[in-house]
DNA sequence: ATCCTCCCCTAC
DNA sequence: TAAGGTAGGGGAGGAT
């Protein structure tokens, strides 16, 4: 059903490819959806009147049951007057049958939804650089690598892949499909081997809006405690219904099932229990087309031959390590003691798990969950050669992102960027077509200064993690951009009613315009008038705004396929098969392996922070001196001896009351206000006199930044503190370069003094580009022996205190270093992070009449990272410091442009994540532009 | 203790 | 060819 546009938008280079691929994602539907029917229902709830005209219907229909009323409580006797019935009820192979109405000849068929049109006969195309056998090797050796065991065989469905049948991915099969092997989410290729005569029919994403608005509807008629699962699946708690209505329980699903059934043409099950585990299960075995109702006295016996896979929950990696323990039943999990599976398993899951191979579920049903974050993920198509298309794309997806936080009405404090990065060893061209085949996952985020919805911050904040992370374009192979940390102000209330009509409106005026505009008119509209109508009559017409819900199910028309889509994407993770390939695999053969609920690496953190780091408070050599004084008051009380009493100044308050965020640096006296007396500071222990040191800078810091918020003007900021000043700098040079009482650190990769082994501080792994990293782990991953990964001993706080982070030169960076630094110098990617940073700036602009622009773009980006690190703030006021004053003497223009240039980067930057600017100086000059 | 970041897993 | 999104629960380990 799906027309194809005659362009083709093959890449995410091409401007139209977010649109094309939203509209024929069916995971973006499904997720769009299903987040559609969790506002719907929250919205009915919000309207209702709580009078439901349609259960009339229900006791005139239905004999009143003898059982029902009076059967609760004895049914469920133990439960008392918690005795609750809860149905779950989901549609039957949902794609399916909705798409079975417009292919009735295919009824009683092996068929499945998918977008391939081939037959097991028709090969599809290869390139030049796939490698089917070769990735899926890969993929299985990752799978080893994760569980531990090297041997798991081919998994079945990963071997039915040849070179040439179809990797499309079936969304939905039908029961006659089932029975001979293939399941939704298989590829199409491997399921023609099982089922030959399989029939594949096009999605119609606009039915499975319409059917799911029926499904709900129809149960909405009778009762609003519902929870939505996704579009064809939602839990309803029918204990009122039943108590009110005197209607025996089986009876009214029979009814309503019949009900949707004549509503939609499509079939779906039901399952009842006490709970919502117990209802799942039921309905796993009433389907399909059926309704089963387990009860009470039965749930024990029925768990017992449950597979463990069969509970919620316990996907693909439970199943395989479970199974790796030799259990495979609820029977068997059910010999395990608790405290037993919350080791291996985790506090929570170990307990969830305990719980539910006894069929025990104390989880209420939530009807309107607050959404926590949202996100758009692309990861296909992903193919980029420059920087600029990345950037390009990036910018809409952006723009995407933002379009949805709008919607939500929310505001997020915290941007997080996920890459999906091709694994080095992996073919570049993929197996699938335009998949994103094996991959390594990279995420970071970044904290903003205070919610936002402002789409040119979040812009900024995505460009500059994309910068941190600096993975190569054409080794992309999936991008996604999540919002998280709302606002509390509980997105709903108030707007929330109108939020989702909105939404949903909106999208329906699209389509239909689309529509109208693409095709001549259509018929579909009149039968949605009808069901409205009818609608209207039953029930819940009362509805304070008829429009709303008429509006909202209006339109059969195609809707998804236009612009507002939005967009997600996901992947598996770092140095591991990606997730979606790892949900392909079948729990049988994701074999072995055990591990404890995190399989990571246990670092030797002890040693090695000791010996390299600043010791922990308390702890450490210099310790015993200090033990008898409490550090904290002791660094408090001794601050007003350590600070001078020159509180008034400048900056700090100017800016408090200023309408500028910014303070054009305390110019004509550097020197004046706060410093500390390096003699008596040289003079304490070393533990002590690190935490005045560290609490020193906080109040630098706070100097450093003037707020912007308005709501919460910073009251630090009026407190007569200290001034950043030249003193500082001083004071740095002599007490935090020079005494070295901790032990020296050259470097961030060194040998264990415990077991000889090579050891790397995570914290330089982390601030690694991506591509140097991941080869860097898999070096580290190959070499285990003499290799090992550790706790970081660095400390950014103490950068200036203990060595500052040194790199060896085969680590640095892609970008070098604009200074003709001297070689016998260890590197570190950013030189700002280098002790020596100040020689490296003075013999740059030393160097040269005019700066190199790459120079200058390096510099600036430097100065960015920087930014990142609350702790070396004040190390970057103190360069940008250095910087003006060198470009001031060199008094040209192009240096002054340069110095602008990293100025302009660097508060941008500040802005995004503080929501303040550095306080740094400006640059007056009466050719080149003036100040600021 | 509690927070934060970066995962991992699951579900549809 | 193919359309591998999206959200939430939760844990490990480091920072505070
Ligand atoms: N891997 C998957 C799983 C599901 N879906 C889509 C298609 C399904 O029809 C719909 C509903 O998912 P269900 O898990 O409810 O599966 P079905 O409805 O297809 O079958 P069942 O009768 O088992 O519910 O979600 C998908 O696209 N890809
Ligand atoms: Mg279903
Ligand atoms: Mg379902």
């Amino acid at each position: 059903s799906p027309k194809a546009p005659s362009k083709q938008s093959l890449t995410a280079t091409d401007p139209n490819f977010l649109t094309e691929f939203f509209n024929n994602s069916r995971l973006h539907h499904i997720a769009t959806l299903g987040a559609g029917f969790k506002a719907y229902v929250a919205e009915l709830r919000e309207k209702s009147s709580r009078t439901f005209p349609a259960r009339a219907l229900l006791v005139e229909s239905l004999p009143r049951h003898i059982e029902d009323r009076d059967s609760l409580g004895d049914n469920l006797p133990h439960l008392g007057a918690a005795a609750r019935y809860i149905m779950h009820i989901d549609m039957d192979c949902f794609f399916v049958s909705v798409g079975l109405r417009k292919y009735p000849h295919l009824r009683g068929l092996p068929v499945a939804v998918t977008h391939s049109r081939g037959s097991e006969a028709r090969a599809v195309p290869t390139h030049p650089g796939q490698n089917r056998a070769l990735e899926i090797e890969l993929y299985q050796k990752r799978l080893g690598e994760r569980y531990k065991a090297p041997d798991i065989p081919i998994e079945s469905r990963l071997s039915a892949i040849d070179e040439h049948n179809s990797l499309s991915e079936i969304a939905s099969c039908s029961y006659e499909a089932r029975r001979m092997g293939v399941k939704n989410g298989m590829f199409v290729g491997p399921a023609l081997k099982l089922c030959p005569d399989l029939k594949t029919i096009p999605y119609d994403f606009e039915g499975y809006r319409e059917v799911a608005y029926r499904l709900y509807d129809t149960i909405a008629q009778y009762t609003l405690d519902i929870e939505a699962v996704s579009c064809d699946e939602m839990f309803v708690d029918l204990t009122e219904l039943l108590q009110s209505t005197g209607v025996s329980m089986m009876d009214f699903v029979r009814f309503v099932r019949d009900e949707i059934s004549t509503e939609t043409g499509c079939p779906c099950s039901a399952g009842i229990g006490s709970n919502r585990l117990q209802a799942r299960m039921a309905t796993k075995r009433a389907k399909p087309n059926g309704q089963f109702w387990l009860a009470p006295s039965e749930v024990e016996g029925y768990m017992r031959d449950i597979p463990i896979g069969d509970l919620p929950g316990v996907g693909p990696s439970t199943t395989h390590r479970l199974k790796q323990m030799t259990y495979t039943t609820c029977a068997d999990l059910q010999t395990i003691p608790r405290n037993v599976l919350q080791t291996e398993f985790g506090k929570k899951f170990g307990e969830t798990l305990y719980n539910a191979c006894r069929g025990i579920d104390e989880r209420p049903l939530v009807y309107d969950k607050g959404r926590k974050s949202v996100s758009v993920d692309v990861n296909y198509g992903i193919r980029f050669t420059t920087e600029q298309e990345v950037h390009r794309f990036m910018r809409q997806l952006t723009e995407e992102i933002h379009r949805r936080l709008v919607e939500l009405r929310q505001r997020g404090k915290l941007v997080t960027v996920k890459l999906l990065v091709r694994s080095p060893e992996a073919p570049v061209e993929t197996a699938k077509f335009m998949g994103h085949g094996l991959c390594d996952v990279v995420t970071k985020s970044q904290p903003l200064a205070k919610h936002t919805d402002d789409r040119s911050v979040i812009e900024t904040a995505v460009l500059s993690l994309m910068r941190t992370i600096a993975a190569p374009p054409h080794e992309l192979r999936g991008i996604g951009i999540q919002i998280s940390k709302f606002a509390e102000g509980r997105s709903t209330d108030g707007a929330a009613g109108n939020r989702l009509k909105t939404m949903m409106l909106a999208k329906a005026e699209q389509q239909k315009q689309q529509k109208d505009e693409e095709r001549t008119g259509r018929p579909t509209r009149s039968e949605a008038e009808e069901r409205d109508a009818k609608r209207r009559l039953e029930q819940r017409d009362d509805d304070q705004q008829p429009s709303t819900s008429a509006a909202i199910r209006e339109p059969p028309i195609m809707q998804h396929s236009s612009y507002r889509l939005t967009p997600t994407k996901e992947v598996g993770s770092r140095s591991t098969e990606s997730n979606s390939v790892a949900n392909r695999v079948s729990p049988g053969h994701r074999e072995t392996a055990t591990t404890s609920p995190s399989r990571r690496q246990t670092k030797p953190v002890t040693t090695q922070a000791r010996r390299r780091g600043r010791p922990p408070k308390g702890a450490g050599p210099a310790r015993q001196q200090s033990t008898a004084m409490p550090s904290t008051s002791t660094a408090g009380g001794l601050r007003k001896f350590l600070f001078r009493a020159d509180n008034t100044k400048p900056a700090a308050a100017a800016a408090a009351n200023g309408t500028s965020n910014t303070v054009e640096g305390g110019s004509a006296n550097d020197d004046a206000s706060g410093e500390i007396d390096p003699d008596l500071l040289a003079a304490l222990p070393d533990d002590i006199r690190q935490e005045v040191i560290r609490d020193f800078r906080r109040q630098q810091q706070e100097l450093l930044l003037l707020s912007s918020d308005k709501k919460n003007p910073p009251a630090e900021h009026k407190t007569p503190v200290k001034c950043p000043t030249t003193p500082v700098r001083e004071i740095a040079k002599r007490e935090w370069n020079t005494p070295k009482t901790l032990s020296p650190r050259g470097s961030v990769v060194s040998e264990s003094a415990v077991d000889g082994r090579i050891q790397v501080e995570r914290k330089f792994l982390e601030a690694l580009p991506v591509g140097l990293r991941l080869e860097i782990e898999k070096q580290i991953a190959l070499q285990r022996d003499s290799m090992v990964v550790v706790a970081t001993g660095y400390d950014d706080s103490d950068a200036e205190i203990d060595e500052p982070l040194r790199v060896t030169p085969e680590a640095s960076p892609v970008k070098q270093p604009p200074a003709p630094s001297t070689d016998s110098i260890p590197k570190d990617s950013n030189i700002f992070r280098r002790d020596n940073w100040r020689e490296l700036v003075e013999e740059w602009i030393d160097s040269a009449d005019e700066p190199y622009e790459y120079d200058v773009e390096l510099l600036a980006a430097n100065g960015e990272e920087l930014v990142e690190n609350r702790a070396l703030l004040e190390r970057l006021y103190l360069i940008m410091r250095c910087i003006h004053r060198l470009v001031q003497q060199k008094g040209t223009c192009p240096w002054h442009r340069a110095y602008r240039a990293i100025v302009q980067a660097v508060q941008t930057r500040m802005m995004v994540i503080y929501g303040s600017r550095l306080a740094v100086r400006s640059i007056q000059c009466a050719e080149c532009n003036s100040n600021e």
